[in-house]
DNA sequence: AGGAGACCCGCAATCGATTGCACTGTTACC
DNA sequence: GGTAACAGTGCAATCGATTGCGGGTCTCCT
């Protein structure tokens, strides 16, 4: 492995000091020198392939130009997108950025939060945030921290988030719009803002619309996957309080939802409307085509980096502590009129 | 952000030398220290919350504990295991990742390697090549490289990937013992190790087999997308050859090939049977369930990790050339027995 | 008692880039 | 003509951790 080339070979090679090399490498620093040292300067530069070392660099400015992503899981279909959309405006803008999957689990938080400040991360942002997170609230203080997709409930940590409420209310009309008065709610975990926020948006709407929104048409799941939406629906229609619709905080615990309609023999949307969050790719393809809200992913994500990069850079300038992005209903198979009996 | 501590304020703490400090706090260097000093100095790093400064660690030894990760796309469903499988790895050993993502584009692919040498990785581990990649041949020569999924054919740089082989072989018999003989392929991108070898071994099963092979079975997709998929398997069809069956070279060729098959009102598998080549999540769940040749996706990832990391560490240990993994059939409601006209 | 190790630990250079300050030569101005 | 202002470069410290080398102390043996 030949070792690559260094500014204190590029001064070698034009006979003048290495800091006047960096100087003339670096786009402002040049304003010093005379244009005829600059030229020969780049040009040796670009002949013997430099590339500078950003850990030298980094370890001198203490800037990095890194960011850490931290996802609950890159194989939940949700974050690949969001991911990308980080990606998107960041490395364009010379960053890199160092992944990690938390897997929800606040040791592994922690520990993989000491992994990235000890690689010198300039900051973070992070989709796997708990809505009570007092050690990101405690990271955030020393770092640049944007959240995405979830939020830390009474916190300053900047975050991009979707209209939550808007889209269940969105969804809540759309329901009630097509006679369904006794919806169910199988609510997001409650240690997450967007398992709270879309509970309380749906008993708002519920409640505004005149309807009933009795505990026991809520099911809290403990977490986003199939298994506890199929556990949920299971639970509600259990509870026989003649559910007609049954509106999930996402679109995972509605596939759920539907997976355990028919284990039971019922229909959808002939029996029981289904609805979901997120329209996550894929999901277009999945009879009877689940009628969900669609975030934009790409959007927030990039959002998100783009207020990251703001508060690395201009610490002075204020930025939004709450972005929320637009959603819009995906309307599919999934619903249909309340079934007459 | 107040400044984290270093080996010079334990040092200063501790009224030893930093040198000491550092020898005290890696794990063999404490060997020629004493039991009580080494105590001490690891006491006040806790209490003091050390952290090490990578940066600074990784200039002195050029080693960074990073590597980077090249992915085509990760909103590609079928990456997000490999990458899991990776992490699972290399998180545990100490290394972090920076993922990078190439969109298939040769330039690109060229910049996001200068990035990941300017940050010092390690090594890489690329799922992006292309069957002719001779720059990743060049760039391997200067850094541990190994490539998952894909490979460079004749090349010396490590791969780990499926038995493309054996698995397009199994299917190939599969529909042949359902009466199958005018078996249709649509391959994959010529630039890419998995669309040629399968498309080699699709055409090695069927001579070995006694059936038709003809140039004319075969249409090469320009994309792993569902449209070249569908565009591919319209073309196919227009030929007019009497074809049964359509052997995809992945799942995503395969789903298009399904929506081209709706958009001519053709029955699958009433009317032609479909098989993909992956198993990627979620496909269980789309109608009428593609059969597919199921690949170990997170240990594709793993194994990688491991090939990559004995590269870093021992030099001289040899690896072996190309691993492959072994794959399975999984058989859903996309292939049945031929139609009888 | 003197010398040989063994054992502990400090010194200082080093990785590569950045940057405040100092220094030299030139220009301009009175 | 002398000096002040300035442009253009070099010098050297610095970021934090690592490591070869050397020096001091103690033990043990002859």
């Amino acid at each position: 492995m030949k070792k690559s080339t260094t500014l204190k070979d590029i001064a070698r090679a034009t006979g003048v000091h290495v800091s006047t090399v960096s100087r003339a490498l670096t786009p402002n620093g040049g304003a010093s020198l005379s244009q005829e040292v600059v030229e020969r300067i780049r040009k040796a530069a670009e002949a013997m392939d430099y590339r500078p070392n950003r850990l030298a660099s980094g370890l001198r400015t203490s800037r990095t130009m890194t960011v850490g992503v931290m996802i609950p899981d890159i194989t939940n279909n949700l974050f690949p997108p969001i991911v990308r959309g980080i990606e998107g405006f960041l490395e364009p803008n010379g960053y890199a950025s160092i992944l990690v999957n938390t897997d929800n689990d606040i040791a592994r938080e922690q520990r993989l939060m000491d992994v990235l400040r000890e690689r010198g991360v300039d900051g973070v942002i992070n989709a796997a945030v708990r809505a009570d997170d007092g050690q990101m609230e405690r990271f955030a203080a020393g770092l640049p921290v944007v959240t995405v997709n979830r939020k830390v409930e009474n916190s300053t940590i900047p975050s991009v988030i979707s209209d939550d409420v808007g889209g269940v209310r969105m969804m809540v009309h759309r329901l009630a719009k097509l006679g369904h008065r006794r919806i169910g709610h199988v609510a997001g975990p409650a240690d997450l803002s967007t398992g709270v926020d879309r509970r309380a948006a749906f008993e708002t709407a519920m409640r505004t619309l005149g309807h009933d929104a009795p505990a026991r048409l809520v099911v809290t799941a403990s977490y986003y996957t199939e298994a506890e939406g199929a556990r949920c629906a299971d639970l509600l229609l259990d509870r026989d309080e003649g559910v007609t619709a049954i509106l999930c905080a996402n679109d995972r615990l509605a596939l759920g939802a539907l997976e355990a309609l028919r284990a039971r023999g019922l229909s959808c949307p002939g029996d029981i409307s289904v609805t979901g969050f997120n329209d996550i790719p894929f999901l277009d393809l999945i009879p009877p085509g689940l009628t969900t809200v669609q975030i934009l992913q790409y959007d927030i994500g990039r959002t998100a980096a783009e207020i990251l990069v703001k508060l690395m850079t201009m610490p002075e300038r204020r930025v939004p502590s709450t972005t929320i992005l637009p959603v819009s209903i995906v309307e599919r198979g999934s619903i249909g009129p309340v079934k007459q009996p």
